[in-house]
DNA sequence: CTGAAAGCGCTTACAG
DNA sequence: CTGAAAGCGCTTACAG
């Protein structure tokens, strides 16, 4: 099943040399004497040497391969960024010759099975997870695996590891700043199954945001749904039947938040002048939302590249805890956050004040 | 560097045989007598045996991955279904026990470097690449390199090979009459560069629906774009300004589609009621554009799962000519398709009247 | 039906 | 500075 590729031994006899010299002058050892790797260099050049990955990988026992599991329930709407975030992992990693694997898995038992495969056939090098769990049973298993790792998101867990997230709690908290500025006070949440980390994060900010504003918790005011348009539609039909609904909702993705414009409208209402919607994600799509669609974006090009980086920073021997990154997500003001339509209270100016029990 | 993993060898060991037994055991060799193969089955999964895939490969000379080649120029927008396809290859592989591994490229160059090094290093057993021009470099290539590949999309050649394509052509003929039924008798195009295959497949649909419905041919009507938003956007403000300006827009993608879509708001009017739109993908976010998008879809689940059963049939043996499949797309109305608003011509309802030179 | 051995193409101590 | 040799963990003719 030769592939009629020019071999270290095929180097090795053209240029009477050992094929143990060829390979230490290919990978750069210092004892090789200068003139000997030139020679090689040319050789391999000129026969199209290509060194066969399969017996790099047996006699190394590495593999220059990371693996991205797949979120569950992929589909173009709900994972919209996946495209971005794989380009900017696939040509980091490429820079230093890694390949990317891309895995989707059946289900959370599933999910562990094939890291757990992937790892110990050596078929890859480090492994990428997203959307973690708050506890999350992937992450204690590449722990014990000894598999460089990194998440995408942050998670509860013993042993620190390597991650890189945005900050989704302080996200919140600003749009519900961003909203009280406007005058409404109202607000409602729109999030999906506590379980994972970033939805509880999202949870976390909308609530500090309302108590730094003097904001009383109504959990009426908040829905849990799917990660999806349906998901965000069901559940702004509740709020919309509610005694008081709120005049502004905010969506824990943008995915959710097309969901929320079109209950919006179902009802006769107008995004944006009649109930405020902010999403998150920033996607390219809310430029074509009916209204165009306002959402905190996150640096997601940045991403891709920085996980890879974090990946080679683990095979470089670098501490997990040392290998963490924050960034935090920005207002892209479209046509869904405007000034509240009927405030609660005559004094509009002052929202800043205290809570009251009032409201 | 060894995980600790049970080899073959502790299998061994353990059950007093020699490796090459146990490798034919596992390997399904029907000189094996049942009653070992079974003790060795037995064996292998009580020590969490995993077959190490690079001595597999090395002695094998097979790698039991595909790689896809993502298209160039992929974003969240350009590219919504990558998403989608790749869980179609990656679960159905999987099945197999083959793995995916995707890879970015930044030229064209490049691109058939990375193919010959993925090929040649034996990194991957198969390739699967999308979007090809009509004559594209990398098909004589990997017929050259022997690789099993198959196309998404089809494209001139010498030889035959592997593929799987919506009829593009079929599509926007049927768009066209389905426009023309509805009154429309000055239709654009908004094509994006004919190198592309796919382009020219699409725009030769449009002209052939013209001519089956004895419309005239005009070139002021057909405009080439990047595809994406912007440049649909950007062809439909040409079109705006004509003398004679369109009645319907045939856009040939749904990225395309949403610039055709704002291009036409800009201008005061209504997509849909004053000028019909029509996309081509029938991507999901066309549900919640502004208004709802009609478009041609066509059934891309189905793509990533059959794509990845036509590897097998090439990994199995197939000759290339026989693996190929074609399918249709079909019309989702929903709400940018209308009746034509000024019809040229007062008799209406003879839309299947023959070419009249007073178009 | 099973064992012993060679080989896949690399890497890496170990000599000299 | 370079060569010779062992080894990575499998597979597969070849004997018996």
């Amino acid at each position: 099943m030769s592939k009629g590729q020019a071999s270290q031994k095929a180097i090795a006899e053209h240029l009477g040399l050992a094929v143990g010299t060829v390979s230490r002058a290919m990978n750069g050892y210092p004892d090789i004497a200068k003139s000997t790797r030139d020679r090689v260099m040319a050789a391999a050049r000129e026969l199209g040497y290509r060194p066969n990955n399969a017996a790099r990988r047996l006699s190394t026992g590495v593999s220059e391969v990371a693996a991205y599991i797949m979120p569950e329930q992929t589909s173009s709407l709900s994972e919209p960024f996946i495209a971005e975030l794989l380009k900017g992992l696939g040509e980091t990693l490429r820079k230093r010759g890694w390949d990317l694997m891309v895995t989707h898995t059946t289900s959370a038992q599933d999910e562990l099975e094939q890291i757990d495969r992937l790892w110990n056939t050596g078929a890859v090098g480090a492994i990428v997870i997203s959307r973690p769990l708050k506890k999350d049973p992937r992450i204690p298993l590449m722990q014990k695996l000894g598999c460089p790792f990194v998440v995408h998101g942050r998670s509860a867990s013993e042993a620190p590891f390597a991650w890189y997230d945005v900050d989704g709690q302080d996200a919140f908290m600003s749009s519900v700043n961003h909203l009280v500025g406007l005058g409404h006070r109202r607000i409602a949440f729109v999030g999906s199954p506590l379980q994972y980390e970033f939805a509880q994060s999202r949870l976390d900010g909308y609530k500090q945001g309302l108590k730094i504003n003097g904001l009383s918790y109504d959990p009426e005011l908040v829905q849990i749904a799917d990660i999806s348009d349906a998901g965000g539609e069901r559940a702004t039909h509740q709020l919309l039947t509610l005694e008081a609904p709120p005049t502004a909702i905010l969506a824990v993705t943008d995915t959710v938040a097309l969901g929320v414009l079109t209950a919006i409208r179902a009802a006769g209402l107008r995004p944006g002048p009649d109930i405020s919607v902010i999403g998150y994600d920033g996607l390219q799509f809310g430029v074509h939302t009916n209204p165009p669609l306002t959402s905190m974006e996150q640096p997601r090009a940045h991403a891709g590249r920085r996980i890879a980086e974090m990946v080679f920073n683990l095979i470089d021997g670098a501490d997990p805890k040392d290998v963490t990154e924050l960034q935090r997500a920005h207002l892209v003001s479209r046509a869904t956050d405007a000034p509240a339509k009927h405030p609660n209270k005559p004094e509009i100016n002052s929202v800043r004040e205290k809570q009251n029990d009032t409201d």
